[in-house]
DNA sequence: CGCCTTTGACCGGCGC
DNA sequence: GCGCCGGTCAAAGGCG
């Protein structure tokens, strides 16, 4: 028992599978010990140890076929680009202009349209990967043919970094599938997947497609004219003392504004990580109560992202896909009844006990609107937006967002997540989806017939997992001693080390937020795993969070060593820092979750991050 | 000196 | 057409 928990080997190949998974085992290995199930835990470990090792050595050969082709494609790329950087947009940047529809040739760049809402993670399937590396030559190759020119260098990233984004974009275009409804849903801007020429494009990109709008009607080809579905954003609410939260990412502030409706600035931040990143935020403080900060993100990262930063860009990423999900189901097309959809979630009680609620895509079911639903804090509420209430007073924040402010009804009604870990479902309004996959960490008593259903991404269903449908997170975590956060102890964990450390870390909910929203929004950027609902085999699902939690098994310590550095202790940067480095830790940025010791502060270690987090920021940030 | 924030001006969308 | 408003630009100045 001892030699396995604390074999590397084991807690690498156990722990990306899920925390579900993670628990499963070590509850089995340590609770059957008496029952003489340890030798056939073992067993079966075994088993899937092999399987995973079969996985893994497939794997490396999918990676090395997409190394191949992407620096093909990048070739190919950089060579058009030196000869006609003009006509590079019409082979690279393939987002036609929004408000086309698809039309003969166009029908298959709508082929290179991949939502990714939130991770471009490059560990999609070889199929995928093949096809939209040949889609992307076989068109380069054509247009080049026709023009004699080529197009803009994309950037070459490397098939395993992953640029984890916003990903707030996506192609718009007119199609009959349901995968390009999602994607319609989504923004009339490049999907994360057009990174590859976001990196070069960036703004100007976003430029075009302004133009583009503008344009829509003067194409060669018939032109379907839809109104402009404005960008998507995710906004963040969070109890915080400090000027900004520090998500991990790097900002520049270009410009600050006293909106309507609230005494307090209204601050516009960009990003700069990358010189060409399009992606914005807004922080300002909620006028009803001056203790939130509100932080609403809009755009895709086309970059990689700050190991840090990744939290918060998967979470938002998740939350906004749930948004345009739910969005696109009914008149997304630039609709003002575009539905609401409520999600519950409040990080508040992250501390008090997990009650994890997911509540996907509720307009396909019951479209559950709260009454009223506008706010007087929400930015720009002409876009669609998702709130991640953060805070710790859901109710509050529930009555927030009723009140209702008829001269600023929003054209897209506010969509609210909450994390709420109120033992009354009753006080959570938005349970009411008993048919949708609501993903649970319920902390109801085992008596509760609520209607949660306990977290289960198919493991129970697992051949190698069985028993898994019995596992209870909540019963297993109280055999941990939650008041005692400090001194995580080394990796790798006992049960009771494990919970103590999950149930006593506030960011361990982050980090799971973060996971399970990646694998609901696809956990490998497959648009039609992110489907709420959608999972009709759940079987497939488990295998391909196993699949997923492979190939990043290798990855586990270095990704704890570089975010040990991480760490601001101002207010709620601290808090989202967590989030971030937690989430850094124990989530891989392809949907992962892995629970490692918490990064150990360094004495005297601080934040290397430029975000508006920082002490400088602090001087001059909104007041 | 480079990077950043500040802040007034400017622009475009939208409603009247 | 006009005004309001959100969002962005860019010159000026500050900071390390």
């Amino acid at each position: 028992m001892q030699d396995l928990l604390f074999d590397n080997s084991f807690t690498d190949f156990l722990i990306p599978f899920s925390p579900r998974l993670y628990y499963y085992v070590l509850n089995r290995l340590s609770l059957n010990v008496q029952a003489g199930e340890l030798e056939a835990a073992k067993a079966e470990m075994g088993e899937v140890m092999e399987e995973n090792q079969r996985l893994k050595q497939y794997l490396d050969q999918i990676m090395k076929d997409y190394q191949a082709l992407q620096m093909k494609f990048y070739e190919i790329t950089q060579q058009a680009d030196s000869k006609n950087p003009n006509k590079a947009n019409l082979v690279t940047n393939s987002s036609p202009p929004p408000s086309r529809a698809i039309t003969g040739d166009d029908q298959d760049e709508a082929e290179l349209v991949s939502l990714s809402l939130g991770r471009t993670s490059s560990l999609d399937s070889k199929k995928s990967i093949s096809n939209k590396l040949n889609i992307h030559t076989d068109k380069l190759v054509n247009k080049e043919k026709e023009v004699g020119n080529g197009s803009k260098s994309c950037n070459a990233e490397g098939p395993m970094e992953r640029s984890l984004d916003l990903g707030l974009d996506c192609k718009f275009e007119t199609s009959r599938t349901t995968l390009l409804d999602h994607q319609q849903a989504l923004m009339p801007s490049s999907s994360p997947d057009n990174s590859l020429d976001d990196m070069r494009d960036g703004e100007a990109g976003e430029k075009q497609t302004s133009t583009a709008l503008k344009r829509s009607g003067s194409g060669d080809d018939e032109v379907v004219q839809q109104p402009p579905v404005k960008k998507a954003r995710v906004s963040v609410r969070v109890r915080c003392d400090t000027p900004t939260m520090n998500d991990g990412c790097q900002w520049r502030k270009y410009g600050q504004k006293i909106a309507k409706g609230n005494p307090c600035p209204r601050a516009y931040y960009r990003c700069t990580v990358a010189p060409s990143c399009p992606v914005r935020k807004q922080v300002q403080r909620c006028a009803e109560d001056m203790s939130i900060l509100i932080t609403t993100y809009e755009g895709t990262h086309n970059h990689p992202l700050p190991i840090s930063a990744t939290a918060m860009a998967s979470t938002t990423s998740a939350a906004a896909y749930m948004l345009m999900s739910g969005s696109s189901s009914s008149g997304h097309q630039g609709s003002n009844s575009t539905t609401t959809t409520t999600l519950a979630t409040t990080g508040a009680e992250l501390h008090s006990g997990p009650n994890f609620n997911i509540l996907p895509d509720s307009s396909k079911l019951k479209p559950f609107s709260l009454p009223n639903s506008s706010s007087t804090f929400l930015p720009a509420p002409t876009h669609p937006t998702i709130t991640l209430d953060l805070t710790s007073t859901p109710s509050s924040s529930t009555t927030q967002f009723n009140r209702a402010t008829p001269s600023f009804a929003p054209r897209y009604p506010p969509t609210n997540l909450n994390f709420n870990s109120s033992n009354n479902p009753n006080n959570n309004p938005s349970i009411s989806w008993p048919n949708i996959g609501l993903l649970n960490y319920a902390t109801q008593p085992p008596n509760d017939k609520s209607q949660f259903i306990p977290l289960d991404f198919g493991l129970s269903r697992h051949p190698t997992l069985q028993d898994a449908s019995s596992f209870n997170l909540q019963t297993f975590l109280q055999k941990g001693n939650p008041n005692n956060p400090s001194n995580p102890p080394p990796m790798p964990y006992t049960i009771a080390q494990a919970a103590k450390v999950l149930t006593s870390d506030p960011s361990f909910q982050s980090a799971l937020t973060a996971a399970l929203s990646s694998f609901i929004s696809g956990s490998n950027g497959n648009v039609g795993a992110g489907i709420p609902g959608d999972h009709s085999n759940i079987s497939d699902l488990a295998q391909k969070i196993k699949r997923v939690g492979v190939q990043t098994s290798s990855n586990v310590h270095s990704s704890t060593s570089q975010s040990t550095n991480q760490g601001t202790n101002n207010g709620c940067g601290s808090r989202l820092l967590s989030m971030a480095s937690s989430a850094t830790n124990n989530s891989q940025p392809n949907g992962s979750l892995m629970f490692l010791p918490p990064p150990s502060p360094l004495p005297g270690s601080k934040s290397t991050s430029t975000s508006p987090g920082d002490s400088r920021d602090n001087a001059n940030e909104l007041t």
